[in-house]
DNA sequence: TGAGAAAATGTACGCGTGTACATAGTGTGA
DNA sequence: TCACACTATGTACACGCGTACATTTTCTCA
C-alpha cells in the first residue's frame, strides 16, 4: 500500500494520507518485514565476555556510532548480538532466525573456527562485513585500516628522533591487525639494518588490555638497559605500561619513549600525553554499514568490497625524551 | 507448534524434534513475533548529536553491557535506537512501529519536552524504563544511584581531610542527577556551617565534556586563591579541569585537591590518580532490562519498580595535598 | 464394561502487509 | 470514432507461525 511501487494520482494519494493521519495509521513494522521476508535489521556482533566488560570501549563505541549513522540513513535498525567466545553455535545461528539482513562483525579472530564459520557463512549466501579485520586468501567484504602502515610511521618516527633501541609491546596474535603492526615494525626497523634475531629480543606480547600493559613493565625492566623506546599495539597497554614504569621508576616521555596506537580519548590525558596512531574508527563503522546495506538492499557490490582506510600519527609528549 | 503449550507424548516430542533436525527447520523469528504480536525486541534509546560521538563511552557501554546481559538470558534481543535531540518525532515513534515491546531509555533530560513526551508513552501503555534518572513526581519505572549520596560522601571526605573552601564543577543542569549532585554537595557543605551565598561563590557549570571542564579551569583561576580543592560532577570534566588547571601552573594533587565522579577507566590513568565516586552502571543496565523484561513477559511488577543503588568513594591521589 | 471427564492431538483461521495479476481508465494517432 | 498501448486502480492470495477450538484418545470410577 505504500510501498511507493507505481504511479499513483496526487489527490488519491492526499486523500489516502489524510485517511490514514485521521485514524492514525501507522504501517506495522514486524508484518512489513514478515510480507517482504526482510527483517529492516543489520545486525552488529560483537565479542562478549562474561562479567569482562568490553575490553575496548573506545573501538566499539566510535564503531557503533559510524554504523548508527549509516544505518539510519537507510531506514534499517541496529540490533546488537554479543558473541561469546566459547558459543559452540556459530556465526549462522545469527542468520537462522531471520531477524537480521546482515551483519558487521567485529572482534573477529584469525583462527580456524573463526574462518571456518565466516566461510560457511559465505557459502550459505548470507551478507556480512568484518571491521579492522583482514582475512587474507579470503574474498570477505571487509573495511579495514592500514596497520601496517601506521605503525611503520610510529617506528620510522621514533627512529627519526634517534631512537633504535625499539622494543615493540604487540597485542593478541589472533587478530590479523597484531600482526599488520608486527609488520608495520619489521619493516621500519629493517630499513634501519636492525637485524631479525635483535627483533625478537625486542619483542613482547600482551592482550590490549591496560593490566597486561602494566604486567609487560616487570618483564622489560628486566632489559630496560638495552631499551630507549617502546611501540605498544594499543593505547591501553601504552598507558598500562606507562603506569607499571612508574611504579619502577622510569618515566616515560623522560627515561624512555613511549608511542601507543589508537588515539582513544584516554591518550590525551595521561601524563605525558601519549603520541599514537589514529584510526578512522567511527567512518569504518559507516563505511562498512554503508557498502553492506548497499548490497543487501539494491544488490550492488556484486564483487563484494575490501576497503582500506589510513591512519594518521599523532605526535604528543610521551617520545619527547632527551634522544 | 513448538510454543510448549500444553502436554505431549515424549515420543511424538523426540521424533518431531528429529524430523526438525532431518529438515534443518529453524522457526523463523519474524513469523513468530507476527503471530504472536511481540517482536521479541528490547529498544535501548541512546542520545545521539551528529558528528559528535557518544558523550560519555564509559557510562554508556557499561549500561548497554549490563542491558545486553539481561535480554541475552531472557531471550531478547536488543535494538539500539539512536535519538536525535532536535528531533521532532517523540517517543511514541519508537513504538509506533512496533519493533520493540518496551525500552530503557538513557540519557533524557527533565525538561518540560522530555517530560511530556514520556508522559505519552506512559499514557499510552508503553512499558520502559529511565536509568540514571529520577523524574520528581512521575511514577516511571527507573533505575537509578544515589548521586546525592555519593556527592556527600565525596565532599565529606575532603571536608575531613581539611578542605574547606570547595568548588563544585556541575554539569548540564537538565540532568536530574546533576541536581541530585548539588543536593549531596550543598548539604555537606552547609553541615559545617559554610552558608549559601558563599556556595554560589564556589559554584561553577559545564556540560560533562572534557573541554567544558578545560574551559572551567580558566574562569576558577580567577578566584584560585579562594579554592583548595574541587568536585566535579564527573570524570570528564574533572579530567578537563586538571588539564587545564595544569597549564595554568597548578597541579592536582599538589596545589589543590580534585575529586571526580563515575569511577571511569580513565580516572586510573591520570596522573594524580583521581579519587572519584564509582557508580555500578554495569548492574543498572542489568537490573533496568531484567525489571522491565518482568514487566513486559510475565506481566510482573504491577506496580512498576524504582530502583536506586549506591555509589561509592574510590580514594585516589588526586586529593592529597597537604591539605 | 460403559459413561463421563480429562488429556492428547488435529485443524483451520487469523495476524497485516507486499505483490502479482486482473481490471478499469486514459491518451494517442489514424 | 475506434483500436491499441500504456497507465492507474482494485483484488486476492501468500507469507509462517500461534492459538482457539473441534476431535479423538486415554483414563477413572462406578
Amino acid at each position: 500500500m505504500f510501498n511507493g511501487i507505481g504511479p499513483m494520482k496526487e489527490d488519491t494519494r492526499q486523500r489516502v494520507l489524510a485517511a490514514a493521519n485521521a485514524l492514525n495509521y501507522h504501517p506495522n513494522a514486524i508484518a512489513q518485514s514478515f510480507a517482504r521476508r526482510r527483517s529492516g535489521n543489520l545486525g552488529v556482533v560483537l565479542p562478549y565476555v562474561p562479567k569482562v566488560h568490553l575490553f575496548s570501549t573506545y573501538y566499539f563505541s566510535e564503531v557503533l556510532s559510524g554504523i548508527g549513522s549509516a544505518v539510519r540513513e537507510k531506514g534499517y535498525d541496529l540490533l546488537l548480538i554479543f558473541r561469546e567466545q566459547n558459543d559452540s553455535g556459530d556465526y549462522n545461528d545469527i542468520f537462522r532466525s531471520q531477524k537480521v539482513d546482515g551483519c558487521v562483525i567485529l572482534g573477529a579472530t584469525d583462527t580456524p573456527r573463526d574462518r571456518r564459520q565466516l566461510k560457511q557463512l559465505e557459502e550459505a549466501g548470507h551478507p556480512f562485513c568484518l571491521v579492522n579485520q583482514h582475512f587474507a586468501g579470503e574474498r570477505f567484504n571487509e573495511v579495514d585500516a592500514d596497520h601496517a602502515g601506521g605503525s611503520y610511521q610510529a617506528v620510522k618516527h621514533l627512529l627519526k628522533k634517534g631512537y633504535t633501541r625499539i622494543a615493540f609491546l604487540n597485542g593478541s596474535p589472533e587478530f590479523s591487525n597484531s600482526a599488520d603492526r608486527k609488520r608495520g615494525y619489521t619493516q621500519a626497523m629493517s630499513e634501519v639494518g636492525i637485524d631479525p634475531q635483535r627483533l625478537q629480543q625486542l619483542y613482547y606480547e600482551g592482550n590490549y588490555s591496560r593490566t597486561s600493559g602494566q604486567r609487560a613493565a616487570a618483564a622489560m625492566h628486566r632489559q630496560l638497559s638495552e631499551i630507549d623506546a617502546v611501540f605498544a599495539a594499543n593505547d591501553r597497554m601504552a598507558i598500562g605500561l606507562m603506569q607499571g614504569l612508574r611504579e619502577l621508576g622510569f618515566i616515560a616521555g623522560r627515561d624512555l619513549a613511549i608511542v601507543g596506537y589508537d588515539d582513544s580519548d584516554a591518550a590525551r590525558v595521561t601524563d605525558p600525553p601519549l603520541t599514537t596512531v589514529a584510526v578512522p574508527f567511527y567512518e569504518m563503522g559507516r563505511l562498512a554499514a554503508e557498502h553492506l546495506l548497499n548490497q543487501i538492499i539494491d544488490d550492488a557490490e556484486p564483487g563484494g568490497f575490501r576497503i582500506k582506510l589510513d591512519t594518521q600519527l599523532v605526535i604528543r609528549d610521551s617520545c619527547r625524551t632527551a634522544g
